[in-house]
DNA sequence: AACTATTTATAAGA
DNA sequence: TTCTTATAAATAGTT
């Protein structure tokens, strides 16, 4: 109704049709209100989006409202078929099954159930209702794997990346356990001469003892087996 | 708010407020009417004038929507003052208008709406859901198409044979009336002949009467016309 | 009921 | 959601 006009039929993008209603709704109680002041009328106004969500208005109160609309229409009723006065809560009642069958049924319609009673007319409209719902959902499952996919590859460059880095660490250190494995045993030779010169040192100030000199051959031995586990562990190529 | 741009407050003029009340009251319940369309949204609007006259307006139908406003709002109640013997009831209640809302709700999404929430699975489904019910409507469509087809080209038939029987018998017919228009004068001036021959008896009986010469004359021009109109009647060409 | 000068509502876009 | 703005729709006052 402004910058374009448009078609009075349901708004098919939601969130268009969210915006719309929201603007409208509060336009239809403004005018609402503006009748029932201007024109001293008594008005209710009850509006379920399709969400489900409640919106009301009423200048006094919309039970109270309700109550004279009830004994009104009560009246009416009467005036056509003058029964029973429980008829009006019972077909009140029936009216929220009646509704939910009502549903049922479409939905069993839409499954293509039920379709023997129907006019080739509304099985024509069935169909086109079926291929818009299709189109829609395919649309929305070819987005969402898109998406999926574009953000799979994403994290698949991030994780890759992330590799490199780490690789490039690695390498560091590989470096640096080398440079100390190549070092290391040169260092613990040294340290190993120095006890078994000690222990000469040792030998020739007192008599000799079996035991002293078997320690210091397992202390050579283990120098050599200590290496080699090193290497094992560190998977670096001595 | 036109003119003159106006005060939102009780019209005293009561001409003008009559006037004011219908013409705001027809755009209201258009407003009413447009959103609901637009919105998917169900509306009942209830107006009692000042003089106490009901106007009312639904989508759907206001005892249904008063129906399920009465639902929603005991469950509001309840979540103020949420414990009473009702709530089995208002259980039962809260079912109903739940099952309502999911039942809207599988609708929606067979249509093709309210697709954002869903997971690809659930998309999958919905897709094979939607094709499912395709090829059923289609198979139902086309059966019901093929019957048609086969009812009428069988009804066609029958009507050839019955229009040909028609015209053979209209062949007869016109045969019997070919032979009654060509025999009926023969026989009819063979007829009038004979009473003229009568009259002329009667005439050598007795005294000649006015009356009499003219009824016979009369009675031969008679004839004539008689042929005419059977002819015109039949469209036979005599 | 019809007409119109204005006001109001609102669709589209930011 | 809220604001803006160009335009459609509603309507107050008049005929």
């Amino acid at each position: 109704m402004t910058r374009q006009k448009i078609q009075i039929k349901k708004i098919d993008n939601i969130t268009a049709r969210q915006v719309t209603f929201s603007k409208r709704r509060r336009g239809l109680f403004k005018k609402a209100s503006e009748l029932s002041t201007l024109c001293d009328a008594e008005i209710a106004l009850i509006v379920f989006s399709s969400t489900g969500k409640l919106f009301e208005y009423s200048n006094s109160s919309v039970k109270q409202v309700i109550e004279r609309h009830n004994l009104q229409s009560k009246n009416l009723d009467k005036n056509v078929q003058p029964s029973l006065e429980l008829q009006l809560d019972s077909a009140a009642d029936n009216n929220l099954s009646k509704e939910i069958y009502e549903k049922s049924r479409e939905l069993r319609q839409l499954k293509g159930e039920e379709l023997q009673e129907l006019s080739i007319e509304k099985l024509q409209n069935l169909e086109e209702l079926l291929a818009k719902g299709l189109t829609r959902v395919l649309e929305a499952k070819g987005d969402r794997i898109a998406n999926e996919i574009s953000t799979s590859k994403r994290k698949r460059i991030e994780l890759m990346e992330q590799n490199q880095r780490l690789r490039n660490q690695v390498g560091l250190r590989d470096c640096t356990f080398s440079v100390i494995v190549w070092i290391l045993p040169l260092l613990l030779s040294s340290s190993s001469f120095w006890q078994l010169s000690q222990t000469r040192c040792l030998l020739e100030q007192g008599p000799a003892s079996d035991s002293t000199m078997n320690s210091s051959a397992d202390r050579d031995q283990d120098t050599s087996f200590t290496f080699l586990k090193l290497g094992c562990l560190l998977n670096i190529p001595l």
